[in-house]
DNA sequence: CTAGTAATACTTGTCTACAAGTTCATTAAA
DNA sequence: TTTAATGAACTTGTAGACAAGTATTACTAG
C-alpha cells in the first residue's frame, strides 16, 4: 500500500479514507485482497477506530466487503457494480447539466472558465495527472452550479468502481478530446442550450468505455 | 426518543441507525436538538462505538451535523436539502423505471403484483402504516428489477430529508391515489410502455408536495 | 502415512478509558 | 451590581483491551 503524508487539518478518519480509496482505485490494493484494520492502522500510524470508520464507508458502496470475524476485503471487480456506477454518473450528470443550463451563477461560470484554462495549460504540458484532477473538479462545479453538492458527494463514492477499471485500462491519448468536451459543455451552459449540453455529456461518457473482455483477459483474478 | 426493541440478527450499529433514523423522520428528535453519543448509547443499551458509527452515517447525508468537541445535532430543515432529496428521487425513479419497462424478470414482476395486492388489502383496511411500508418496498423492487440495488440504497439515505417534511405534513387521505399510481406503473411496466411509466412516476411524485410555507408557519424553529 | 484434533494466530464487533476542546455556571474581585 | 476568571460537566476524537468467531497449522493418535 502506498501511503503518502497526512495533510494538515485532515482528520484521522479522512486520512485513512483518502489513502484507502487511492490505493483501491490504483489497484495497489488488489481486488480480493485483505484490508486488515489493525495492519492498516499500523501503516498509517493510527488506531483502529478511524481506520475502521473509513473501511465502513467504503463498504457502504460495496467497494470493500466486510465479513464479520473474517476480514474486510477489497471487492473483486463486479461488472454489475461498474455498470451501476456508470449509470448513476450518466443519469445524474445529464440531469444536473440541464439545471446548470437553465441558470448559472456568474461566480461558478468564472470558476468553470478558469478550470478550462488550466486544463488547456496542462494539456499543452502533457500533465495527465493534473488534467485528471481538473476533470473531477470541472464536473463537481457543475453540480455546485445546480446546487446539488450532496448528490455529487454520493456519486463520487460510487464512482470508485468506475475509476478503478478506468485505471486498469490502457490509457490511450484522449486528454485532448476530454478537454474539448469540457469546453463544449461550458459553451452550451453559457448558451443555455440543454440539448447540446446533454448530447455532449453523453458523448463524453462514451469515451470511458469499459472493455470488460480486454481487462478480464489481462487480470482474470481481479474479477468476480 | 422512542426506542423499540432490537431485532434479532440486527447488529448494534444497524440497530442504532434504525432507531435514530425513525426518530429523526418522525421529528421525535427535533431539528436542532443534540444527539449525544453517550446519551444515545445509554438509552439503547450499547456502547458509544456503534452509536457513533450510526451518527456518522447520518451525518454523511447532512441529516445530522457533527461539530467536533461540541456535539452532533439533528439538522434543521433545509429546503435546499429537501430539494436535493426530491431531485435525486425523481431523476433516479424515472431512469430506473425506464429500465424496468425494457426488461423485467418474471420473479420481480410477481413480487410487484403481490405487493400491490397487499397494498389494496391494507387500503381496504385503512392501515396507513402498512401501506407506507409496502410503498417503500414497491419502489425498491423496481430498482431491483433494474439491477440498481446500491443506487436504491444511496437514494434511501438521502430521502430522510424528504420523509421528515412528509411526516410533518398534514396527512390528507391520499393513500387511495398512491395505490392506484402503483397499479398504473406496474401495468406500464408489463406493457413495456416507458413514456406512460415515466408520466406516472412524475404524477406520483407531485403528490408529495412540500408546502414549505405551511410547515414553516407551524414549526418555524425547525427551519434553517 | 493419514485423519482428526487442539492450539494458535489472525479477523471484526464491541466496550471502556483518556485526550482535547466547548459551554456554562459559579465565584471572587472591582 | 457588574465583570472577569475559574472550574465542572459536557462534547467528540482517538486509542487500546477484550470478546467472539474463523482459518490455518502443527501435532497426536490410530
Amino acid at each position: 500500500m502506498i501511503v503518502d503524508a497526512r495533510q494538515s487539518g485532515e482528520s484521522a478518519r479522512d486520512y485513512a479514507y483518502r489513502i484507502l480509496k487511492e490505493n483501491i482505485i490504483s489497484t495497489e490494493l488488489k481486488p480480493g485482497s485483505l484490508v486488515s484494520e489493525n495492519e492498516t492502522a499500523a501503516k498509517l500510524g493510527l488506531s483502529r477506530t478511524p481506520v475502521r470508520e473509513a473501511i465502513y464507508d467504503l463498504a457502504k458502496v460495496s467497494i470493500i466487503e466486510t465479513i464479520p470475524q473474517k476480514g474486510s476485503f477489497v471487492a473483486l471487480i463486479d461488472p454489475k457494480m461498474v455498470e451501476e456506477a456508470r449509470f448513476l454518473r450518466k443519469v445524474l450528470d445529464v440531469a444536473v447539466i440541464r439545471l446548470a443550463c437553465q441558470e448559472i451563477d456568474p461566480e461558478i461560470l468564472k470558476a468553470l472558465e478558469d478550470n478550462i484554462d488550466l486544463q488547456e495549460f496542462y494539456l499543452s504540458k502533457g500533465n495527465a495527472e493534473k488534467i485528471y484532477e481538473l476533470d473531477n473538479e470541472f464536473h463537481r462545479l457543475i453540480y455546485v452550479a445546480a446546487h446539488k453538492e450532496i448528490i455529487c458527494e454520493l456519486k463520487s463514492n460510487m464512482l470508485i468502481h468506475f475509476d478503478r477499471v478506468r485505471s486498469l485500462s490502457v490509457e490511450t491519448v484522449r486528454d485532448m478530446k476530454i478537454v474539448a468536451d469540457h469546453s463544449g459543455m461550458l459553451a452550451a451552459i453559457k448558451e443555455h442550450d440543454e440539448e447540446k449540453a446533454v448530447a455532449l455529456v453523453e458523448k463524453h461518457l462514451s469515451r470511458y468505455h469499459f472493455d470488460e473482455e480486454l481487462i478480464r483477459g489481462q487480470f482474470p483474478d481481479y474479477f468476480k
